[in-house]
DNA sequence: TCATCAATTGTTATCGATACCATATTGTCG
DNA sequence: CGACAATATGGTATCGATAACAATTGATGA
């Protein structure tokens, strides 16, 4: 049949035509399609010239490999799944740049999934990727729905989860706490002399990295002697660059001699300073404000953000790693806890000798 | 068998025991294997009834549906394929973020992957994804090797190339002029009595965007009369805000006199920015800056940047938009190109009036 | 020289869902 | 009231690769 035989509407585009199979690259070389197929692994034992006139012909023909069909049979995905709260954060983005890369040359493939920071979303996208059987999973977070839980476990799959320290992990956790990182970054602040502390972040607790962050921030300014913190909260996380510059206006005009204010992001930190900056203030002269992330913004802006650099795409990479090394040590593996390292980077944003260069 | 016959290290995880399959939630609800296929799908005759006694019965034993399987007998994977050049660089997130939105509730699933700006990586990577056999596939850019149009025509499925218009089109495409963008964005900055043209952009043609955009400048520049460009290239795309720090120095270096500087990216513009400020020169007063892109960062910075807004989110939805179509219609679709809308954005950086307030 | 073994290749069953067709059941209309 | 349609459900083959096992070949060594 060709394609003159078939109605218009249902013709096959050019090149449609003749779906390939690997039995017909086998019958074209003459082999069974067992041996097809272990030509295309390396580990099978395939002639090498057996292999090389197998490789020819799929070239020839144009043959490509069906992993769908593959995994069935194999029981084997080739995927691994892994969901961030945002895609268009530079931060997770960071981490599902650092998980691509440490699944390089493994044969197994990444799905990404975007929660929105919600556990009914997460929800949702893990049972869409249990679908797909996928070998391993990174989640973001400690913080799940009960139904998605009980899928996991179910799934018998490694779950690795990132970017916090939950207190009732699932599995494996590769991350650092948030609170604390915080907290080291008000320590050191309140070492430089300042008194007076603001916060900024997101209102709600759908960004539960945020709320530690905001704890974090809250217990040691009072464990510090420095009365309760200067709290301000706006917007639905992530909160952007422009709602940092409304917020620290608000926190101004409430606490006007606020002397540092403390931002969930670098994002937000950078809003609060172009906004100051607007309105004449100078930073850190008159405000000092530091952010959370070492977003690469903050390393070239005016005046340069002092910030918690936080080894995003180290999380990623070792996320990765230990889903492969539960995969290769026969899922046998004990639930374990990977710190990533945070460091505070003290730049001219938080500098009490008065103003850079301007 | 229970979890007690087999070898320890061969035991599954608590959890893991029983895989359980269609077959045997319908032996549990005393219907066949097909009626609870049947209750999967929103389309198929099953009473109401029947699906709810089934339904019940999935979420009791915890059954999750199996795609792989499904796609290998319904002969639909699923998949729509996108690749982008850097998942870290916003503009191509926001370009994923809209592919993913408008595959909402279409029940097909993005496969993302990143070309790191290489068309030989590109090959691979639209290798590894034809083998998952998605129904459509979304590329950047028109330029693929050889090899890589050669699979995707024999994929039969639809293409569609984004965020340029290529000359030679392989099926459908979604995007707009960068050449011409720039030119628009020369003009009017021309109009604005602007005389004295500077461009910084990467170094090599990896990056096709950055290459029409540069030769978009060039060109226009020398239409009006104004001779020819004073062009800088730096760094391997996509170019860093630090680049366009050095950049800027060395162009200014080179030709002290020049009037405003072009940058390939908003990115680089902020940097660029920057490193004129640290410097003690104001812009615009001494030296007017613009980007490309319209960066989240361009409207809050100080000053504000002018810029070429596009619309990232809409060429990736639209994008989408145009496989769904095709899929639906039979794929008997025609090769078209959607043109995707942009504007100039006229901020501080480049007006004429002197500096914003300091 | 013959048994043994490693390397290579083939055969068959199977992974788990769905397409396709057949069948049972209920309802409808002249 | 009988025939026919519509709805609901079941049975079987199948998607395309791979696991598991079998078979063939040539080489090796006692």
């Amino acid at each position: 049949m060709t394609n003159e035989d078939v109605p218009k509407d249902k013709r096959l585009k050019p090149g449609e035509a003749q779906k390939l199979t690997m039995a017909e690259v086998a019958k074209y070389v003459g082999v069974s399609a067992m041996t097809v197929s272990r030509a295309f692994r390396q580990d099978a034992s395939v002639s090498e010239e057996t292999r090389k006139r197998i490789m020819e012909a799929v070239d020839a023909l144009g043959y490509v490999l069906d992993l769908s069909a593959g995994s069935l049979s194999s029981r084997r995905s080739g995927f691994i799944a892994a969901l961030v709260p945002s895609i268009n954060n530079s931060n997770f983005s960071d981490t599902a740049r650092g998980i691509t890369d440490a699944l390089e040359n493994t044969g197994l493939q990444l799905l990404l999934g975007y929660t929105d920071y919600s556990a009914e979303k997460e929800e949702e996208l893990i049972e869409a990727m249990l679908r797909r059987r996928p070998e391993g999973i990174i989640l973001t977070g400690g913080s799940h729905t009960a139904r998605a839980r009980r899928m996991l476990a179910k799934a018998g799959i490694p779950v690795v989860e990132t970017w916090e320290l939950p207190e009732d992990p699932i599995n494996q956790v590769v991350g650092f706490s948030n609170s604390e990182a915080m907290s080291l970054l008000v320590r050191t602040l309140a070492g430089q002399g300042y008194r007076k502390f603001g916060y900024i972040g997101g209102t709600t607790a759908r960004d539960t990295r945020g709320s530690q962050r905001r704890s974090g921030f809250q217990k040691t300014v009072e464990e510090l002697g420095l009365g309760p913190g200067r709290m301000i909260s706006f917007g639905v996380p992530p909160i952007t660059m422009e709602q940092g510059g409304q917020a620290i206006v608000s926190l101004l005009e409430r606490w006007p001699d606020t002397e540092v204010v403390l931002c969930v992001s670098d994002l937000s930190a950078f809003g609060a300073i172009m906004e100051c900056t607007r309105r004449g203030m100078k930073v850190p002269r008159d405000i000092a404000v530091a952010g959370f992330g070492d977003y690469e913004i903050s390393s070239i802006c005016h005046p340069r953000i002092t910030t918690i650099n936080v080894d995003c795409y180290g999380i990623g990479r070792q996320a990765a790693g230990r889903l492969l090394h539960a995969l290769q040590s026969g899922e046998a593996t004990g639930d374990e806890i990977t710190l990533t390292g945070y460091r505070v980077v003290l730049r001219e944003s938080t500098d009490r000798n008065g103003t850079p260069t301007a």
